[in-house]
DNA sequence: CTGTTAGCGCTTTCAA
DNA sequence: TTGAAAGCGCTAACAG
């Protein structure tokens, strides 16, 4: 910057104002430093910028798997919201590992984003560092990671309501037997999705009988990873070949819905007739699916924007401000894969 | 780090030593820092240490359109490989608008990235914007962007390969009336899927009809944008109803060869016998489609992990180094919306 | 309208 | 093994 300064034969704080449009300069000085700043390729320092004016008008989003529609709405959505504001968006990826999540925080943070938004799954030292982050006064946003501090807004897809629904509507088609495709009881605690099956289940005095919830067992991380097609179908081999099969099936996601479907055409068995399958997200593709997928769409562009939108504010507020939880419906989309068409 | 210094009672470099676990530090001053520095809750900034050491071990990725696999892929493997060397990844996202393209350049660039991936289809005033950057002396490497500069590195899946071997399965199949769905002719110098189509048509000298060529029309950006179920879905509905049908249908991507199948299911043809259909890409769910897609699969992740490696490289190396250009081969993928099963 | 001063928080370099 | 000095590149605050 003192090079252009020196150029034009003006002070570095004058090309300062010119290339940040504030103060006055007047219209010559301007156009000779901008034709300077031209010549020379000239760009500025973001990081001494930002050391100055202590915020970058960045923020972060953490995501755990970028491959997951629902990340990638999101992450679509946030940004939308910020780009309006004027803010930038970086995205980092932590893959669903505690310290990969530490590292990603770490990362955004020391490059002093203004403000984060996580949306990986819970995880106990992950917890621990958002908590001290937010004591250095980094404003936080948690998306469906489920833990609670008082400073950090949280934002949700009513999963408990969709995980309940999804199986009220198979109990309501006359199912009795109904597998859980995506995870096993020992996460009851943290599925909510699996919770609102059970529930359902209960309500309806269907006894729960634990050989009928199947998912890849977490044992490392104790976490439940996100579930995919492979699990699907591996889960769905599994029901189909007990002595006693289910009639019905709630997929965790639709990925491993879509997963299951594929295991049950191999089997010549038919859905809905024979297995009944819902999945839940509402992917864009679940509708191109043969048969198209019921399943339970939940809110993502809705969850991303209110979660930018709550971290702005807590950015641009001076206060110390309430915690705010917002826990957004999620929707029964009916398909074939539930009910076969009347003709 | 001040204020731990005078806690502890020794100079700011020692608890920078400490703190970089470089350099000589006695025991006894090493665990008095570190305790002060958890008691504080001290964080280190990032952008003073970035600002004095000249790097910031961190490197930038700009994706298009976040909500395809093969973005997603990519970065996964970008971030692979720059975790395994210790360098941080930002992903940014342009929506497959130049503008933004440039924003995300803009906003990387300024927090000093160590270097730049670039994943976005080549714009004229993105590409003016990466020349300066690399004349800045940012090491940049480009993904699937069709645009030649002396120092940026090339990566590309051979779509032009890719794009001739799908026509020419659709042709040895005995098809001559073959339709092109997610672009129009005038994209043609841009899109070299839709080129090697057109290759393998002349090489059979089959004439080219551009009533079977369709997809959304461009006219605002001139760049084609990605290409969608909903694209596929109208294209083919329009193909359907020309006089001369189309016998079969070469997609430029899977969703788009997805939401074609959907459409001929409506129509109450059978597929493949009435209309094959193959894409482009081997996403995920292609296998599971009904019938399966066949596609051609485009190596994702060597595409990524590649141009991770001649980013460091050039990251890390004091000269100037030569252009590099990897185009990886496709690989056919025959599934059974081309070729019905024979029993 | 323009310039001067000071300092953001850290690390490199040199000295002890 | 530790410390002092200097400065990375920029801008807020004040002065003219």
């Amino acid at each position: 910057m003192s090079d252009i300064a020196t150029t034009v034969g003006v002070a570095p704080m004058t090309v300062s104002r010119v290339l940040n449009q504030n103060g006055y300069v007047s219209e010559d000085v301007r156009n000779r430093v901008l034709s300077v700043v031209k010549e020379l390729n000239y760009r500025r320092n973001g990081l001494a910028r930002s050391l100055k004016r202590q915020r970058t008008d960045t923020i972060g989003l953490v995501l755990g798997d970028i491959s997951n529609p629902y990340s990638t709405e999101l992450a679509r959505a946030v940004r939308e919201a910020a780009t309006a504001k004027n803010y930038n968006l970086f995205i980092c990826i932590s893959e669903h590992s505690a310290q990969e999540d530490i590292a990603a925080f770490e990362s955004l943070t020391s490059h002093s984003v203004d403000g984060l938004i996580v949306a990986t799954r819970a995880n106990d030292s992950g917890d621990e560092y958002l908590k001290s982050i937010v004591e250095n006064n980094v404003p936080v946003v948690a998306i469906g990671r489920d833990f609670y501090h008082e400073q950090i807004d949280y934002i949700s897809a009513d999963n408990l309501q969709g995980g309940f629904e999804a199986t009220q509507h198979l109990i309501d088609l006359g199912h009795r037997r109904i597998g859980f495709i995506g995870a096993t009881l020992e996460n009851e605690a943290k599925l909510k999705r699996l919770q609102g099956y059970l529930n359902a289940l209960e309500k309806h005095r269907i006894e729960i009988d634990e050989r009928l919830v199947t998912g890849r067992r977490e044992v490392r991380t104790g976490v439940p990873g996100y579930s995919t097609e492979k699990i699907g179908y591996e889960g769905m081999k599994r029901l189909l070949s007990l002595p006693n099969r289910p009639t019905a099936i709630f997929a965790r996601n639709d990925f491993t819905a879509i997963g299951a479907m594929t295991a049950v055409k191999e089997s010549g068995l038919r859905i809905p007739q024979d297995v009944a399958i819902i999945g839940f997200d509402d992917i864009p593709l679940a509708v191109h699916m043969s048969p198209s997928l019921s399943t339970v769409r939940q809110p993502m562009r809705l969850q991303g924007q209110i979660a930018a939108e709550l971290l702005l504010r807590r950015i641009e507020s001076d206060e110390d401000l309430l915690r705010e939880e917002k826990i957004l419906n999620c929707e029964l989309i009916i398909r074939e894969s539930t009910v076969s068409l009347k003709i």
